[in-house]
DNA sequence: AAGGAACCCAACCGCCACCGA
DNA sequence: GTCGGTGGCGGTTGGGTTCCT
């Protein structure tokens, strides 16, 4: 059986946690952590296996979650990641913050794979994606992904006020980039130049509090571990900012900034993606593999936007997450209400977010 | 209004990888 | 090298809710 030894010790409860577990739960990790999940049960009083309680935390009790609908941006993101990843659910939940796996594969399970199929297969991207957006829906779904008063993906404009663009700007700049120009000549006509001074003024292009979780070590070591390859990036961006304007000031806080700053760069658009490989998309869920060998092949740009080119991101042969890392969207603010009050501690960090995207996932 | 179908999603199951003894 | 314990992941289930007829 799949049952840890934990679960066989003693009788374990099952089925939905009951507010009264849920408290005992929140009240030990908050106070002790949950170090070894197989002792949480017994310390924290519960009659539940170690397992369970780390996937209710994970899943549930988390402070970071951001509950409620999935909005336009994450549902377009898990659809391009899925075509990358496939059913690597928790790999796509990475790149949503405050979306968990299990909340990611049941959101793809119930509505995009249904709006999928109801559309046929994922070679009709164009109707998922609309480059033409002279209709509205007052429901917007795959038929009309974006609302005629919204702003598309691949236009979503990105504030030049904002110290993470400048300072990556300079220091691809002066320091370590050697990018050549030329190779994107899609940016620019990417960021709406009309934006930028409305966002910057505007009251809603805010910086958000980002909630950063106490228990999102594993995570940020996650982020480390990646940036193995980045490394120069990640640690100039943490001087750029501890010495700058004392943004923030501990290691995590950097590395959350690399995290942010990972975000920087636009979305792909998907139609663009498809068009690099041939226009054609086979099917959804196996074509993982195939996708990347060919995706590989057609270049998926990783444009910041000033118009570089991350270093680390060729326009060939670049790696499959290293492609991920490029489709990272910005304008995922955790809106939750939950999300905000129980944070320990906040990175005060700006995202690009188009404030008049529309907020959920309309099914 | 009632019953069945469809949907949603929290939770469980089973497997695998990793780590330390 | 092996074995047990543990964390993590993806697939699946089951029960509650909503929708439809």
């Amino acid at each position: 059986m799949g049952h840890h030894t934990c679960c066989n010790k003693q009788k374990v409860k099952r089925g939905l946690w009951s507010p009264e577990e849920d408290e005992k739960l929140i009240k030990y990790i908050t106070t002790y952590g949950h170090g070894c999940w197989s002792s949480v049960p017994k310390l924290a009083g519960l009659q539940r296996c170690g397992k369970s309680c780390r996937l209710r935390w994970i899943n549930y009790l988390r402070p970071d979650l951001k509950r409620g609908s999935f909005s336009h941006q994450e549902a377009a993101l898990i659809i391009e990641l899925h075509s990358i990843l496939g059913n690597r659910w928790a790999q796509i939940a990475k790149h949503l913050p405050g979306r968990t796996d299990n909340e990611v594969k049941n959101f793809w399970n119930s509505s995009i794979k249904k709006k999928l199929l109801s559309h046929g297969t994922l070679s009709d991207f164009s109707m998922i994606f609309p480059n033409n957006l002279t209709t509205t829906s007052p429901n917007p779904s795959f038929d009309n992904f974006y609302p005629l008063n919204s702003t598309p993906i691949n236009s979503i404009p990105i504030s030049t006020n904002s110290p993470l663009i400048l300072q990556v700007d300079h220091q691809m700049n002066n320091n370590h980039l050697n990018a050549d120009l030329n190779l994107n000549p899609v940016v620019p006509s990417l960021i709406n130049p009309l934006s930028f001074d409305s966002i910057s003024n505007d009251p809603t292009w805010f910086n958000f509090n980002y909630p950063h979780p106490q228990h999102d070590l594993d995570y940020n070591q996650n982020v480390l571990k990646q940036d193995n390859s980045n490394s120069m990036l990640t640690s100039n961006i943490s001087l750029n900012y501890t010495n700058g304007e004392n943004f923030m000031d501990s290691r995590n806080a950097a590395i959350k900034t690399h995290q942010d700053l990972l975000m920087v760069p636009l979305l792909p658009k998907l139609s663009e993606m498809i068009k690099g490989n041939g226009g054609i998309v086979e099917s959804s869920p196996p074509a993982a593999s195939q996708q990347i060998e060919s995706m590989v092949g057609s270049s998926l740009p990783c444009t910041f936007p000033n118009g570089y080119i991350h270093p680390h991101y060729g326009m060939n042969g670049v790696h499959e997450m290293e492609q991920i890392e490029c489709m990272h969207m910005s304008s995922f603010p955790s809106s939750s209400p939950s999300s905000s009050k129980s944070s320990p501690s906040s990175c005060n960090t700006q995202f690009m977010m188009n404030p008049s995207l529309p907020t959920s996932w309309e099914s």
